[in-house]
DNA sequence: ACTGAAAATAAATCGCA
DNA sequence: TGCGATTTATTTTCAGT
């Protein structure tokens, strides 16, 4: 996997920022010409530091605008509890990220839903059933102040 | 705002996945004709479902493979320092997510960073140095499960 | 409101310097 | 690597249902 100069860079900015951008448009910004720049951009996929473009869809809008810090400790950590675990909340759509933590070894969920009702619900629904969960602490956020769609290059 | 009917919920679900889908394409694939389509991602973006287009890039490739969970308590939340904390936080690259929590009314910010030197470096130069900071307390990701780029409908 | 087609633009591709 | 022409898509517009 070879190292990224300056321009490789431009390209991940410019198309961080607007990933629909023509290669003609990309190269003019990034002041190289098409062929070069296509190809590069060619390479920052298939070396996966692009791994896929998407529209950046409002999550307060559609999804709902309450998030919940969860913080999951599992009874054992065995492979079959924790494969179980894993599985059911990367299908819940409720669950924007999830992160095993070090220490307790437990696991950190952010949960947004539309309001307390919808909370309270996913919690007795999906996540209590989940055999194996021993403890569920819920922090509730009271302002959004930045989510990053991409790291900051 | 207008409400969603399926056809917007298509148009969003097939724009999260490929933001580079051509009205032709996206028209195909949810069972409309053209004109009609472009006419609602139009709308979609009028109207801030869509907030736009973007690269989703490896975060763990570009800027770093630990995810640290930093929980900020303020010493007072007064206008000024909670303006200038949030400015601040904003600013820094590393900070890749970042909220104000309920109950000690602190923050919850996600950093990314290469190593542990870097993650003191972040502490030390510039956490630690923001007026009015008063406890932070770091948690450690051992392992990223899930990362959603787009809510799921 | 959606369909279908046509016209105008723009983008990807490929040979060549 | 970079340039430019050809081929191929894509977007826009408009008349019709």
């Amino acid at each position: 996997m070879s190292e990224l100069d300056q321009f490789d860079l431009k390209i991940l900015r410019e198309l961080a920022a607007d990933g629909r951008l023509s290669g003609r448009e990309l190269a003019e910004r990034i002041g190289l010409s098409l062929t070069p720049t296509v190809r590069r951009v060619r390479r920052l996929e298939e070396e996966q530091y692009i791994q896929g473009y998407g529209a950046q869809l409002n999550e307060q809008q559609l999804v709902g605008s309450i998030s919940v810090f969860v913080s999951v400790t599992l009874e054992k950590q065995s492979e079959s509890v924790i494969a179980r675990f894993e599985g059911t909340v990367t299908k819940c759509p409720e669950v924007m990220s999830c992160f095993l933590m070090s220490g307790d070894a437990d696991y950190n969920l952010r949960v947004v839903v539309k309001d307390l009702e919808s909370y309270h619900h996913f919690l007795t629904r999906t996540l209590t059933r989940i055999p194996g969960v021993a403890h569920i602490k819920s922090s509730f956020a009271l302002k959004t102040v930045l989510i990053r769609p991409a790291p900051l290059l």
